[in-house]
RNA sequence: CGGGGCGUGGCGCAGUCUGGUAGCGCACUUGACUGGGGGUCAAGUGGUCACAGGUUCAAAUCCUGUCGUCCCGACCA
């Protein structure tokens, strides 16, 4: 390819409305130009860059046994009625109107098509089980799309529902995939974990996201130092601390705490240890109106965890001030677990705390040298905070870091909601009519694009993993207007390395090298060869690396052998 | 959906408070010089100042409304 037939629309300077990194080298790439909020053209870079990840997607794909469809974008209202979906789906869902005045949405996912299709189409255990994936592009009305392509409306997903009999064949494939994703995510160069994660409100067995590690990432990840263990924050546990606490030390006392309404300002003012003041939370119960959850004064609530407890109101909702001031008089700054008549229940680190100080119930007093069992019943012990730096990994083995990650792939079991719904049924061994029971799994194609410019970039641009670049090389020519020799070396050159298979970019527009230079970084080609008289006068080019600090000049015969290796 | 910011050539911005010929930098076009990290000089192209009303002799500027867009939060693959 040559930059004369090539759209290269590089930006100097940075959009104003772009945040991250990615968005902003994105446009300032060219690669992509916003038409609205959260929908993007793919100019001609982008493009390249995006149907290189839909490459290895496709490959790996169609590698682990799944078949390829193209499903509508547009699907009809009558199907997101029978899942029960038209109306949950809520405002995510784009929705409109036909001339005929029928309703339709532009398709969030594709679940009721595929069921309808598996329905239509497979009818015995022989077909069974199958697996079918598409690459295609998706709208949510997300209430704030944000970070250009990385939490666009319009998005480039792949996605895959497998059918199953029962729940091991599920297993089955559900293993394949996670296999399948791994190689995925091998190929495209990035540093990504694997973690075990929330199902969500999807529900369902198992399910794993797909994390690209980058400092900017939406997620916090937590993962043992000392063995495979991986998870969402949102689901990670820590080995639960079952040891009984330290036989009391103190006596229990009512200070007074005038103004301290925070954990960090109680524990100063009583010159307590953060760790040594326990923390109560009202949120509102199941069967009662309010439910205390108690935790140890630096840890905090996942919410997750706690709106899972039977006690609990799903999702989770706080107390409101009034409402606390009912349940235990007094505010939220001064609750404790020492005497409340409501459920109280707290995480397994607060259960271990002795002589710990906690809030009076009564407003500008704490309790201190409190302990349980001899001061108040133990409560019911739960897991309900979010794991911290140094905690035990759950299996004993190591301890937990947390970094930040992107999501780009997630694959659940999703059992038989869907199909039981629509009727999804196929025929067994036995001629019985059986309920198919369903595996989903998504990677975020677009996503994956931005997620590798937030951990592959420096100051000047964006730097490619060899697998996702838009071009291998990029073919610099000093002076190619005036010089006959240079223009004939880089032709030859340029047909030489295409003939041996590299996409190559000939910069042969009339710019000074500068220009060309600058434009090559920031698109972020990860090899450039650059040609002039200089450097031909001894046979010689110069190569350079984009990631690397310098360049090398090498004879001009020796190119191709050097770019091999 | 709650709170806040911003809409002036393709991009980044000034001008708005205090109404009076619409500006600057980059980009783009042409020419000359230049030619290994966004070069210099010269001459140009391009804007009904988001939109709709209103006030006024006169509105980018003041008033009212609408829309768009970005950020924080809630929500979400």
């Amino acid at each position: 390819m040559r930059t004369s037939q090539f759209l290269i629309s590089t930006l100097k300077e940075t959009p104003a409305d772009a945040e991250i990194i990615s968005h902003q080298l994105m446009l300032r790439a060219g690669m992509i130009s916003k038409l609205a909020a959260g929908i993007y053209t793919w100019m001609p870079v982008g493009l390249r860059v995006l149907r290189k990840v839909e490459k290895i997607v496709r490959e790996e794909m169609d590698a682990a046994g799944a078949q390829e469809v193209l499903m509508p974008a547009t699907q009809p209202a009558e199907l997101w009625e029978e899942s029960g979906r038209w109306g949950k789906f809520g405002p995510l869902l784009l929705r409109f109107t036909d001339r005929h005045q029928r309703e339709f949405c532009f398709g969030p996912t594709h679940e009721e098509v595929i069921t309808d299709m598996v329905r239509r189409n497979l009818r015995s255990y022989r077909q069974l089980p199958a697996n079918f994936y598409q690459i295609q592009m998706k709208f949510r009305d997300e209430t704030r799309p944000r970070f250009g392509v990385m939490r666009a409306r319009e998005f480039l997903m792949k996605d895959a529902y497998s059918f199953h009999l029962d729940a091991e064949s599920l297993a089955e494939t559900y293993e394949r995939m996670r296999q399948a994703y791994c190689a995925i995510f091998d190929r495209t160069g990035l540093t990504y974990r694997m973690v075990e994660a929330d199902s969500g409100s999807i529900g369902g067995a198992a399910s794993h996201e797909f994390h690209v590690l980058a400092d900017s990432g939406e997620d916090a990840i937590a993962y043992s130092n000392g063995s495979d263990y991986a998870a969402n924050v949102e689901k990670a546990t820590t080995q639960l601390v079952t040891a009984n606490p330290a036989a009391p030390a103190r006596e229990m006392q009512r200070v007074s705490t005038p103004n301290q309404k925070s954990i960090g300002g109680v524990a100063k003012f009583l010159e307590l240890p953060i760790e040594q003041v326990l923390k109560t939370l009202l949120v509102k119960g199941m069967d009662t109106p309010v439910v205390a959850l108690v935790l140890r004064g630096d840890h905090e609530l996942n919410e997750i965890k706690a709106e899972k407890l039977a006690a609990v109101v799903s999702p989770i909702e706080f107390a409101s001030d009034a409402e606390i001031k009912r349940a235990v008089g007094c505010g939220a700054g001064s609750i404790g677990p020492v005497g409340l008549d409501i459920p109280v229940i707290a995480d397994h680190a607060a259960l271990a705390v002795a002589d710990f100080a906690c809030g009076a119930n009564s407003d500008g007093e704490h309790l201190t040298g409190v302990n349980w069992s001899r001061d108040l019943p133990p409560a019911e012990a739960q897991d309900l905070r979010n794991v911290v730096v140094g905690d035990l990994s759950p299996d004993g083995q190591g301890q937990l870091e947390i970094v930040r990650g992107i999501e780009v792939g997630h694959i659940f079991q999703l059992g038989d909601t869907y199909s039981e719904a629509m009727g999804a049924t196929c025929l067994d061994e036995n001629g019985k009519d059986r309920v198919l029971t369903m595996g989903c799994y998504g990677i975020g194609v677009s996503r994956v694009v931005a997620a590798a410019i937030e951990q592959h970039h420096d100051d000047r641009g964006i730097i490619w993993p060899a697998a996702l670049a838009p071009f291998d090389i990029a073919l610099v020519p000093i002076n190619l207007q005036r010089s006959k020799q240079v223009r004939e070396t880089i032709e030859k050159l340029y047909a030489d390395l295409t003939a041996a298979g590299y996409e190559v970019l000939l910069d042969d527009r009339k710019e000074r090298p500068g220009v060309m230079f600058a434009d090559m970084d920031l698109i972020g080609i990860p090899r450039r060869v650059v040609v002039g008289e200089r450097g031909l006068a001894e046979g010689k080019v110069e190569f350079k690396q984009r990631g690397a600090e310098s360049s090398e000049d090498i004879p001009l015969a020796d190119l191709i052998t050097r770019l091999a290796q």
